[in-house]
DNA sequence: TCTGGGGTCCTAGGACCC
DNA sequence: TCTGGGGTCCTAGGACCC
């Protein structure tokens, strides 16, 4: 917690519904809803007309239209919202560098990494500073209404500009913060939903004065170490979290819930080779490879299941991830009928391994290639210690052996102080590794050469699995 | 015929290594 | 041939957020 108010929120008043409203003349003054429109859909954001009607975010949508039929019910027009939140954050970096979008339609500010506030910090002139920030983001989106809070932390700074909805502006003076939050629901605090807020109701706790009342220990007893001591703290106020512009992805996924439940196995497995491939597509769009792949899977009773294997390397091939998530589909009982399929890559890494054959030749022929000559020289007197032209060349003669990881069509060798391991379904991916003892680079190479999932054989090296399969 | 889709973070147990 | 403890990685599940 800072002595001075120099933390911004953000937060635009129902945005996908405001944005369609400002679109289309028509809707302006209207309930409308933007969410799923399917049989299985929610809502994302509705209007102020609609909640006028109880229609609430997450709600189904057959719910928000027993309670509003007369809404508009889209879809959602992304591009536009991108767009508009794209204007919305250039108007936060006029104030400082440090912003933090938490999704597009918020995001948090550091105006004391700026120079908006001119060294002064007081409740007058950042609030001067909110008011202009408010008119701007309503100019350059031609009409849409932002809520701000400012404060001495994040936490007060969240739920100042939640105070105030819509077009709300609060600005919350240094030394009061703990006064204003322990009147509060302690589902205000940002962290405490459903299941905490249970399990502190069964202890009498209701507001964050109560909370307030319990021990760290009580509290990490509770909920485990870090929300119990991160709960401690913030119904005390007590929040030094910087803001923290440009965050990496960690995952990307893609998942459909379908209007009926997908029984049979022919096409689980087609949606789920379906949303592979267009996880990888974004993966690849940005410049990403990953390691894990993840398949969800949600029953027709809501019960939800996953699995994931990951890899020694990342990779960014369609293929591999496929035949790894049909794989991991597999692994599911999915007689019951699916409700939702997903696909999920994370590990993610910002490069890849090279393509063994790219770097031997053009023609993706194994015995063909020429030598790469970032590739060290081979340990003398062991044909089978260090790759080389010549071990890439004899590389079918490795590709053997058991199954990895289980049940997977997936094979790897040893290989000295290296490896060799592929993926596919007769489209077989083999990448060819090789880790020394101690520091230094580790080489590697990949081909996707369909030649190379022939000619398996059993002997001749098979061992244990790589040694980051765990 | 309740209950989206995109994420993040945490926990717990087991494997494995020193 | 028994008794460990700590650290890291992996998997599965859960809570939470917008």
């Amino acid at each position: 917690m800072r002595a001075e108010p120099t933390i911004l929120h953000l937060d635009l008043d129902a945005f996908y519904a405001a944005v369609e409203q400002r679109d289309k003349p028509s809707l302006r003054g209207r309930p409308v809803v933007v969410g799923g429109v399917g049989g299985r859909g929610v809502v994302a954001t509705a209007s102020y007309e609609a909640r006028a009607y109880g229609v609430r975010s997450a709600m189904s949508t057959r719910e928000a239209r027993a309670r509003c039929p007369h809404a508009a019910y889209l879809s959602g027009r992304f591009d536009a919202y991108r767009a508009a939140s794209a204007l919305v954050m250039e108007q936060l970096r006029r104030l400082s560098p440090l912003v933090e979008p938490l999704s597009l339609d918020e995001a948090f500010v550091d105006l004391a990494a700026g120079d908006a506030l001119a060294g002064t910090a007081d409740v007058a002139t950042v609030t001067a500073v909110a008011e202009r920030l408010k008119a701007d983001v309503h100019e350059v989106t031609e009409g849409l209404t932002a809520s701000v809070g400012i404060g001495s932390s994040k936490l007060i700074a969240k739920i100042a500009s939640d105070l105030r909805k819509p077009d709300g502006l609060v600005v919350v003076a240094p030394g009061t913060e703990r006064d204003l939050l322990r009147p509060m629901p302690i589902t205000t605090i940002p962290g405490v939903g459903p299941a905490t807020a249970e399990r502190l109701r069964r202890l009498g706790v209701h507001t964050v004065a109560d909370a307030e009342r319990m021990a760290v220990d009580e509290l990490v007893a509770l909920l485990g170490r870090a929300h119990g001591e991160g709960l401690y703290r913030l119904v005390r106020a007590d929040d030094d979290r910087p803001v923290v512009a440009e965050r990496e992805a960690k995952s990307i996924s893609v998942e459909d819930t379908f209007d009926s439940d997908v029984v049979e196995q022919r096409m689980v497995d087609a949606l789920v080779e379906r949303q592979a491939t267009k996880v990888v597509g974004r993966l690849r769009a940005a410049g990403l490879a990953g390691r894990t792949v993840t398949v969800k899977v949600r029953l027709h009773d809501f019960s939800t299941l996953s699995r994931s294997t990951t890899l020694p390397a990342p990779t960014d091939d369609v293929r591999t991830v496929v035949a790894l998530a049909r794989t991991l589909v597999h692994e599911v009982d999915t007689a019951g009928g699916v409700r939702l399929l997903g696909v999920g890559i994370s590990g993610l890494a910002d490069w890849i391994q090279e393509d063994l054959f790219g770097a031997l030749g053009a023609t993706g022929d194994p015995g063909t290639g020429s030598a790469d000559p970032a590739v060290d020289a081979p340990a003398d007197g062991d044909p089978a210690a260090a790759p080389t032209t010549e071990d890439a060349a004899d590389i079918e003669a490795f590709t053997v052996a058991r199954p990895w990881p289980p049940g997977a069509d997936v094979h790897h060798v040893d290989h000295g102080d290296g490896w060799v391991w592929g993926a596919g379904l007769g489209r077989v991916t083999v990448r060819f590794e090789t880790r020394r003892t101690g520091p230094g680079p580790v080489r590697t190479f990949a081909s996707d050469d369909p030649g190379l999932s022939r000619g398996h054989r059993a002997e001749g090296g098979a061992s244990d699995p790589p040694p980051a399969s765990g």
